[in-house]
DNA sequence: AACCCACATTGATTTAGATCAATGCACGAT
DNA sequence: ATCGTGCATTGATCTAAATCAATGTGGGTT
């Protein structure tokens, strides 16, 4: 995709209707765009908050923990913004997936533009309130629940993200490894493995592939992901 | 406190200079003003997102796990602003560790109101980032660290946040139990208890009463946090 | 179509932290 | 001041998941 489209494509996506030509002219000229193969890190922290927009493909943002320990902080896709700390306690660097064209911004910049424009900033709080709920369920999976249970939560919560293959509702195709699951999950590959043989044997998932997976039942699943819905 | 006095220290802290009288009004008359004392839980998921203010006192925010287990997905103090959300998938409820007074608003209500001023909204983003990036450092602990780097990241976290006592810039009184701190790191009370013995004996703390906490060696603590800093 | 290699699965053993069980002690109530 | 209760500490045992160790396999390459 050429550059001009790649930036179209995230206004599209984030830009508010209505956005005046200046702003929109301002915010391509502190846009950096890059292009990366599966594997790659375009971004390592460097001192400087980054802000990123996934036009296409899909990425994951990773923490170093000491002894090369690394934990996977979220997972991204099409259409998604992510914001890049960098003078935290651990170091981040986002990750493709998959080959994945990205925008990226100064976050110093990017947050002086959006104020710009009154519902530019909404539409990104609103973006980064999704993301910490995002963030709180996932603490909850990490801190209180068995490996199985964050199995099962992990695959209901990717078939909402990644959405159907070929109709099927409950068919995706994930684009992340065991290892990446793993270190989301706070597992071990062995064991996220075990899970999956586990979850398959029950009769509530079929793997197909490396990447393929069918959720056979998905409210099977939701009871073992250890969910606790507010009392109406 | 008053119920005026509470809204103007809310006002103080995070409405912009110069908001507009008419918007301030507007603030003033969707807000709920709520005292607790400690232990109550004033605000539990109710199909609706909810915003709290801490005026005064501390806060856990709680999320419910099957079979009784609670993870505490962040602590609150005064001056600090919570976005409280309602339909995910477990039932998260806010919690006073100490006597509070709160100031609630419907979330919706809230952020339609800060669109009116656009200095609002980047403000109440600025803090919704500093909450991603808390929650995302608790990840990377909750995922990959030991009971040790736990408590001692913690416990550095909490020497930044809840600040000094009586000059002493490494002594601080924390407000939550073993229970909570238990909860926030995913380990139980007698692992804590054992974690706090053991940073006791190696010298890099000393504990004083049941909330009393001294840092003898902040550097000591920094280096078994199992941090890894961005390289330069 | 056959090969190769990184990724995934399965099995055996170990271990960090959970669970079960007393004991000790802080701090508010009397 | 003392008392009693709930919180914290310490100890013994158990277990879920990690680690160590082969073996299998999907999917890209030639």
């Amino acid at each position: 995709m050429a550059f001009p489209e790649l930036f179209e494509r995230f206004a599209v996506e984030v830009l508010p209707l209505g956005v005046s030509d200046g702003t929109h002219l301002r915010f391509q000229s502190v846009a950096r765009f890059v292009t990366a193969r599966a594997g790659d890190a375009p971004f390592r922290g460097n001192g400087k908050d980054q802000i990123a927009f996934v036009a296409s493909g899909s990425t994951k943002l990773v923490a170093q923990a000491s002894q090369g320990r690394e934990q996977v902080v979220a997972f991204h896709f099409a259409g998604d913004l992510v914001s890049i700390p960098s003078s935290t306690a651990h170091a981040y660097s986002l990750c493709a997936l998959e080959d994945c064209e990205l925008v990226y911004f100064p976050a110093d910049k990017f947050l002086a533009l959006a104020q710009e424009e009154s519902g530019m900033v909404a539409e990104v709080l609103t973006r980064a309130l999704r993301a910490l709920e995002r963030c709180r369920e996932k603490t909850v999976a990490l801190g209180r629940k068995t490996a199985q249970e964050k199995l099962a939560s992990f695959l209901v919560t990717m078939n909402d993200r990644v959405g159907a293959v070929e109709g099927n509702q409950q068919e995706m195709s994930l684009p992340m490894s065991r290892k990446d699951i793993g270190d989301s999950l706070g597992l071990t590959i062995e064991t996220v493995s075990r899970q999956f043989s586990e979850l398959r044997s029950l009769g509530l998932i079929e793997t197909q592939g490396r990447s393929g997976i069918r959720l056979l039942d998905l409210e099977g699943l939701k009871a073992r992901a250890g969910h606790v819905l507010a009392a109406a």
